[in-house]
This record gives structure tokens, C-alpha cells and sequence, in this order.
DNA sequence: CCGTATCCGTAACGATACTG
DNA sequence: CAGTATCGTTACGGATACGG
């Protein structure tokens, strides 16, 4: 049985403690950001260096891009690879989860537009 | 072929105008509230009435049940029905629109509860 | 029973300048 | 190239009180 409220098994009330450790709910504050779907978009055809996605996010800040990649790299969809000395080269690439959260978020693609709602 | 970014057909840079209008982004946000998912959650069994909402879901306010309500009712999710004079009756339920979207949400928390990642 | 109005604190986000 | 620091603005959310 799943610990998740959204997947409908925790009874007609829906509690704090239950809520906070919805797996649901915390997986779409954590990408429900401006920049994290551009990113993850992104990073799933190949691996970028840092200035590079900054280049191919219009818009984007590189503050909101530090601090968007670190999240992502601590919900474990994006791993960090520092290598050489200066100028330094960092590589930006989705891990094995992250490829599978795409997955998800592929399908969710193809419902979103196929249900063009109120949007 | 997809207008959407993130279903990752729009080249190798993300524009500000493609993603403004990207069907997963949109509902990435409008969903990736607070509330919303509880909501959605409670009414995919049954109606609620507003006061009835408010009890089952615990720690949420007046304010955000309301706005969080007017939010996923104008994105087509949600119905409101108004029933009789005073006391007022209201019933909430969700649209088919809203047990579609309701079903992808399942499908992600199954994937959410299989992936624990770093929550 | 079903909301709205007002106020306030926090967190998200953006702009700009600066560093190794 | 890859960031950090600082500042200001705006959006989100909670508390409380009031009205239909």
C-alpha cells in the first residue's frame, strides 16, 4: 500500500504529517519551478557546462540556474562532474533517475497536449 | 509534432515564448501549488462541499481552499454547482478533464513511490 | 454554510556586480 | 568558464476578522 495520499489510500481526511511525505506532492514542488522542466529538457539529449544551458534557457538568470541545478543534482535527476583546472569545465548531465523522471514527464507531455486545458 | 519544450521537439534552445506556452510547464505550476493535489485527491472519490473540503484537508485555510479552488475550476479540473438559499450549498467534483489528469497523477505517484529519491 | 477583505511574513525570482 | 554576493520586487501562503 502506498504511503501516498494523491495515490487515494489514506482515508477521507487528508493529514499534515501524510501530506508532507507525499511522494507526489514533493516531486511537483520540487519541478513545479520555473526553470527545473527546461533543464531536465534540456539535459536530456546530452550534457551541457553551465554557461552553455545558460545560453540555451532564454530568460533564465544564472543565480536561478545555480541554485535550480543544485536542487535538481540533491533530488538525485542531475549529477555535477567538475574536470580541469582553470578555466574550469563542470558537466551538467541527467543521472539514471533523471532520465526516468523524463520518461514521466514525457507522458505528461503527451496528456497536457492532448487535453489542452485552461492554460 | 508538439508545441510543448519539454516534450523536447523545439531545437536545442528553449525561447521564452515556447516556454511560456508549453502545456508542462503550465501545468506543472498550476498543480505544483500547496493544495491542489489534496484537493484533487479528495474529490476523485466523491463531491465535497467547501466546509466539508476545509475539514478534510488538514492545516489548509479558508483563503487558500478558495483560491486554490478558483484556480483548478478556471483550468477546467473542477466544477462548481450552487444548490438552494440560505444556507448555501456548493459542491465541488471534478470535471472528466479533472479524472484525466487525475489518473496521470496516479501514474506519476506510482513512479514517485518506486523512485524514492532524495525527498 | 460559504465565502471575502485585510494585513503580514516568508520565499521565489530577477538585476547587477564581483570572484576564482 | 563557472559561479557567488547583494539587493529589490513580486508571488505565495497564513492569521484574523467580517459578510451573504
Amino acid at each position: 500500500m502506498s504511503t501516498d495520499p494523491v495515490s487515494g489510500r489514506g482515508g477521507a481526511v487528508v493529514t499534515a504529517a501524510a501530506y508532507e511525505n507525499c511522494p507526489v506532492t514533493g516531486l511537483l514542488r520540487r519541478i513545479g519551478d520555473k526553470w527545473s522542466p527546461a533543464i531536465i529538457r534540456l539535459l536530456a539529449e546530452r550534457s551541457y557546462g553551465f554557461n552553455e544551458l545558460d545560453r540555451s534557457i532564454e530568460g533564465i538568470s544564472r543565480r536561478m540556474l545555480t541554485r535550480t541545478l543544485r536542487a535538481l543534482e540533491e533530488a538525485g535527476f542531475v549529477s555535477r562532474t567538475t574536470s580541469g583546472t582553470p578555466p574550469a569545465r563542470v558537466d551538467y548531465s541527467l543521472t539514471e533517475l533523471g532520465r526516468s523522471l523524463r520518461e514521466q514527464l514525457f507522458a505528461l507531455g503527451q496528456w497536457a497536449d492532448a487535453h489542452k486545458s485552461g492554460l
